[in-house]
DNA sequence: GCAAAAGTGTTATCCCTACACCCATGA
DNA sequence: TCATGGGTGTAGGGATAACACTTTTGC
């Protein structure tokens, strides 16, 4: 194998913004450093590219050992390379965002006693590195994207009801909507398969349940 | 310092897509490759990060050299980190994409007689490594933001007339569009100032010169 | 029968699209 | 005066936004 032996080869790393919506929140997973840099702060998910994965397996490895959640939408985000965000040495990151069903959540890490915990989006404390930015930047992507494709389906159980759906876009979006507006819409989109089923949790009429037409597919829309 | 001495390090480069419009059709700037692997082949423009630089500056620096031009609209397009996408070794590339105004192609590489040369979209040839696919996503994200961005602007010299600001947008989505319609739009945007004068260039009506209000500042609209 | 969430249509407004003729200039 | 590109307005249709009551169920 031919080697380019003049030039500079340099860590890279891939960090996740895992989001999921928990408690009626839009939540961030982080983790807790236990060793230098930054020891004791909190940190996105993260960690080296090996030699022999893909950036893409490397984002995925480390959502799966962080969270042990497998197969959820995964998307890259942007790569951050100025020269001393890693005050060790110089370390590239390709950020990635990945977004996690509303049932998925409990299997690792829901817990305060791990070190890896939920955080609502306005209470994030100082994050390690350039990490706050990632995130910003990640989370003004799943704001946009909301608009212009159906990822909130990525965020949603196998079966979801219309009412769930709309709540997920308005805890998104930090605003209410409209319950003909956005039935009419999302429905018109036609990305919506009727399961036939009914949930009742209450004293109250049962909701149709839904589901994703196309799983594992987001739909760019307009 | 530091340093994560149980990770592999890995060569990066950038790419750099640079797009402008020549001769009324958009093309891209490609590079003759010198060397193995791929020698003789087109190729996008890129080299490797150097430890002291950032990946942006790299990009900066790439296309300063292929083309002398400096201050020209930069934007990171998407990362490639496939393990063997380039036969020597592991190389990871980030990739950009540049808008080159109408008047400073002709600076370097304009010319068939360099290792560089502008293709018309529908005429590049086989392209070393995965740059086809580079820049496909490129054309394609170029495209997109034309629909929601001010990004053309950043393809017009200094002073320019609202008939070449359409043309752009009309070789770029390859369909005409409404002349009176564009420029109601465009104007209600507010992104253009009214230099006051004029330009003829023949026997017939001068046309109305004007310049983006606020140069390098690209806004998404809607 | 009551509490709670599910479900359902219509109207007004705004935006986008389609479309054709006169204007200013240099030769 | 003629050839050439520059410049302008309106009307119809489709999409979006605002808005309130009835239905179904478990207790």
């Amino acid at each position: 194998m031919l080697k380019t032996d003049k030039f500079d080869r340099i860590a890279v790393t891939t960090d996740v913004v895992i989001f999921s919506i928990i408690g009626g929140a839009l939540k961030v997973l982080l983790v807790e450093r236990g060793r230098e840099p930054f020891k004791g702060q909190w940190a996105l998910p993260g960690g080296f590219v090996r030699a022999d994965e893909s950036v893409t397996q490397c984002a995925r490895r480390e959502l799966a050992e962080e969270t042990g959640v497998v197969d959820v939408y995964l998307e890259q985000l942007y790569s951050f390379g100025a020269v001393d965000r890693d005050p060790r040495e110089r370390v590239i990151t390709i950020a990635y965002f990945a977004l996690v069903p509303l049932d998925k959540t409990s299997i690792r890490a829901a817990s305060d006693a791990s070190d890896a915990r939920w955080f609502a989006l306005a209470k994030v404390p100082d994050l390690a590195f350039d990490h706050r930015q990632i995130l910003a930047q990640a989370h003004e992507r799943l704001i946009a994207k909301l608009g212009y494709s159906t990822i909130a389906l990525q965020m949603m159980p196998p079966e979801f009801t219309l009412s769930e759906l709309q709540e997920v876009y308005e805890i998104i979006r930090g605003q209410p909507l409209d319950k003909r507006n956005f039935r009419k819409s999302i429905l018109a989109l036609g990305v919506l398969s009727d399961t036939g089923k009914k949930r009742g949790q209450g004293p109250y009429r049962p909701a149709q349940l839904y589901r994703a037409a196309e799983l594992d597919t987001v739909t760019i829309i307009r």
